[in-house]
DNA sequence: TAGTAATGTTAGCAGCGTAAACATAGTATA
DNA sequence: TATACTATGTTTACGCTGCTAACATTACTA
């Protein structure tokens, strides 16, 4: 048995991830992931200062695996039009804050004072910017005026709508997720296409 | 002094509410409110089952007063045509997320599972219906399917807006907050109506 | 090889939500 | 009016939490 873990540090960002997605990150304590590491309760405190910063690095993760999703589907060469393009991204933010539903609150906590994490608001802005690129695209020769206005819109739009999803709007069904997703997203689909007609 | 209260209820969900808008939800303790209402720290377990019990109060406060607000918004007889009375109620709700943050961060946190506080759901719906009306009013003859969508829509967006700004996209001044908030108003006056095109 | 820095453990504090047992006040009934 | 009952308060205590301090072990470096 070796008394240094060697790489604890990572280890414990990932405990922290799968509980935070498992149980929420107010069900979530620093001693529940010491225990998913093997290791003392204590030993998170020689990697990060206090809770709150382990919590922003699980959001930070978040934020970087929800970045690559949306580029992933904006890059598709499949995807003739910049439209279809804006669409699958559309799609891809949706589906990354059911699929990932804790996570994805935890990165919009109030609990973690992003001002305080600046790598942290750096990957919410990456994201951000992955909607900037493709509605540059749409909207050729924009005004930046126009174009910010235009993403702050959709960006909320998208994230109320998870938000929104959440509450219950169509009652669980004990069918497979998958279909019921679908659902939601031919939905969503039509939804965000006639929100381009702005 | 009298062992009996009173109305002890009342006094603990006023003090909560206070405290809650004060240190948001996540820094609230039971005992803290109990020590407001001066009362031992066991004693708010005689008027709510749990500590969520209590905080779902809070967030039914939060919805009702959001609904009256935007009623009040929509209702004002001055504001001569539907689009306009949309617009106040757009700034309205904008209004109550930004001068309330961390009622309304509760009032949309998951901590607490609307599921389990049918009173609250319907608060919140209520809430929700204010929209649906000025949005029939402004849009007659819509279809239902069309009129849900365009509901979703812009309470999505709305709500997404409140994130967004607490995000600092404006670095925060030190000037008085109302200035800075009509700031926000009039971009959010061109930005909502902007989006009325649809 | 010795000294130091890094990284782990153990013990313990104060604050938390909550349950159980007890105390007091108000109310209904005989 | 006396008595039982119910509502509403307090005290005490338990286990869990984030976190600190003191100590132990390993790794690095001069």
């Amino acid at each position: 048995m070796k008394y240094h873990h060697g790489n604890l540090k990572e280890e414990l960002i990932s405990s922290a991830c799968k509980i935070c997605e498992a149980s929420g990150h107010d069900h979530m304590s620093l001693r529940s992931i010491a225990k998913e590491a093997s290791v003392s309760q204590t030993a998170p405190y020689r990697h990060f200062k206090t809770k709150e910063c382990l919590l922003a690095e699980v959001s930070k993760r978040g934020f970087e695996e929800l970045t690559e999703r949306l580029r992933a589907a904006t890059n598709k060469e499949n995807k003739a039009t910049a439209k279809d393009r804006f669409l699958e991204m559309g799609l891809a933010y949706l589906e990354f804050g059911l699929e990932k539903r804790k996570t994805y609150d935890l990165m919009h906590s109030p609990v973690i004072d992003k001002v305080e994490f600046p790598e942290l608001l750096d990957a919410a802005t990456g994201a951000f910017e992955e909607l900037v690129q493709i509605l540059k695209e749409l909207f050729p020769g924009i005004s930046e005026d126009l174009l910010g206005k235009k993403c702050i819109k959709f960006w909320a739009m998208m994230h109320g709508l998870v938000g929104l999803l959440d509450m219950k709007i169509e009652p669980e069904t004990d069918t497979n997720a998958g279909s019921a997703m679908s659902v939601v997203k031919d939905d969503f689909r039509s939804f965000l296409e006639e929100s381009l007609e702005i």
